[in-house]
DNA sequence: GACCCGGAAGTAGT
DNA sequence: GACTACTTCCGGGT
């Protein structure tokens, strides 16, 4: 067996930076933190690679990977790897640690690891790629600079990022990530060559799942948590292993889902200009993944009215957290979060069926408004009349609270906390005075009577956008 | 007890 | 420093 002793060098702290900057994604954002590079020792190896396989590991297709690991066997006389383990393009072998490599290929994992860190250290030197793991043609995207400006896709559920996909598509599709074993109900895996739904693969959020606890030391001290959020599989088809597997096979799942973790999201991510840095995008993106991964977290219930369920809201919770970097994140804090979208009506609650929200605002309305607050400038003062999806047996409930809010503020922030919006409940007599009155006017100014009427129906989804634009 | 609500203060990023 | 979009904590209602 051949000795390969590459000393990559270990950049600052790479592995210890927390989520969502996983040391691979740093990898990507700071190509190069150890300037000047040593000379690679795999300049003969590289030589050698096999024909026909580009020298960025992370433009490989899952037939490059094989390619490569089957040179990689008889080049470094390695034990042979099981490929069923290895099913995933380049991109997303490039994100798995030394550690995870080892798990998957016990004894080859360093070597594994070390050829695939100077492959792309090296590709990077030669800006082969982008600075982003993620679909970095898609900022070619026509997407529209102008808050005001949508592109022409009327059917929000479908989202914005669908035609921001199509024009990057062909492009992005090297760089998109597909993992194996499939989390997806698509038993042949994640989407491949832009062929799911008419999307293009372009943006294939990760399968969301436990979050890196060993390997690396990556993690601070919330590890206790993140040890305890173990993978949700979605259905008995997304658990290839049972019980009876060896241990080493579940390191390995486990290992497996960790990697995919640390893939979550990131943060180049071009589909939208808050690259799911923002909850409500957050929550959009797992709802319209392409491949429906997350349908064990949340999913549409009426994808038309914007209706969803977070079903299992502590995994949701967790993964915001992990999106986020705030891993003692739970349920309680995101509905919270989720609340505030209340006031600027982003969301509203389907009364009466637990884990049960509503967009009120079209995707594409969302992407296109650069802040929040923005939203208080098109609030009506109206509130959205209840949708008719939402269960008959709630409009009761909804009548005191639809009085209450009547002059709902509109301002998502702090500052602008509510003076005169006592607890409904609690308080239900409080009314805003004359001066609170006034003071939510200024806020909700003129000129911007939003698209919604007072009987919005969810036809106005979708034609939100068609109507925005003709109105331009 | 879980869910839901919203006030209040704090925080990280811009 | 101002602002945003949460995060964290909490008391209270269902």
């Amino acid at each position: 067996m051949k000795v390969v002793s590459l000393q990559l060098p270990s950049g600052p702290s790479m592995e210890r930076l927390p989520l969502p900057f996983s040391p691979t994604e740093l990898l990507w954002r700071y190509p190069l933190p150890w300037a000047p590079p040593p000379p690679s020792p795999l300049g003969d190896a590289k030589a050698q690679l096999p024909a026909g396989l580009p020298p960025e590991p992370r433009l490989w297709t899952r037939e490059d990977v094989s390619v490569f690991l089957k040179w990689c066997e008889r080049e470094f006389d390695l034990p042979n790897f099981d490929m069923d383990l290895f099913q995933m393009n380049g991109k997303a072998l490039c994100l798995l640690t030394k550690t995870d490599l080892g798990e998957r290929c016990p004894g080859a994992g360093d070597v594994l690891h070390n050829v695939l860190q100077m492959l792309v250290r090296d590709a990077a030197l030669l800006g082969r790629m982008p600075s982003s793991p993620v679909t970095p043609t898609a900022r070619a995207a026509p997407y529209p600079p102008s808050p005001h400006s949508h592109p022409p896709t009327p059917t929000w559920a479908v989202d914005g990022f669908h035609h921001f996909h199509s024009a990057a598509a062909a492009a992005a599709q090297p760089n998109s990530v597909t993992l194996s074993p499939a989390p997806s109900v698509d038993s042949s895996g994640s989407p491949q060559r832009g062929e799911t739904m008419g999307y293009a693969p372009s943006y294939a959020p990760s399968t969301p799942a436990v979050v890196q606890t060993t390997s690396s030391g990556s993690n601070h001290s919330d590890s206790d948590e993140e040890a305890q959020f173990t993978p949700q599989p979605r259905s008995p088809k997304d658990i290839p292993m049972t019980n009876s597997v060896s241990q080493n096979h579940q390191t390995q799942q486990h290992s497996h889902y960790r990697t995919q973790h640390r893939e979550f999201f990131p943060s180049d991510m071009p589909e939208s200009n808050t690259n799911g840095r923002l909850l409500w995008d957050f929550l959009q993106q797992l709802l319209n993944d392409p491949t429906q991964r997350y349908t064990n977290y949340i999913a549409w219930k009426n994808r038309e009215t914007g209706v969803f369920k977070i079903v299992d809201p502590a995994g949701l919770a967790k993964l915001w957290g992990i999106q986020k970097n705030h891993l003692s994140m739970n349920y309680d804090k995101m509905s919270r979060a989720l609340r505030y979208y209340y006031r600027v009506n982003i969301l509203r609650k389907v009364q009466g069926e637990r884990h049960c929200y509503q967009f009120l605002r079209n995707p594409i309305e969302l992407k296109n408004i650069k802040n929040i607050s923005l939203l208080r400038q098109q609030m009506s003062p109206t509130r959205v009349a209840p949708q008719p999806v939402v269960k008959t047996e709630m409009k009761e409930e909804r009548c005191d609270e639809d009085a209450v809010d009547e002059d709902m503020p509109t301002d998502l922030s702090m500052a602008a906390s509510e003076p005169w919006r006592k607890r409904a409940r609690s308080d239900p007599v409080s009314a805003p005075t004359p001066h609170e009155k006034h003071r939510i006017s200024a806020l909700i100014g003129e000129n911007m009577l939003m698209k919604r009427e007072p009987d919005y129906t969810p036809e106005h989804y979708a034609l939100n956008l068609k109507s925005e634009k003709c109105e331009q």
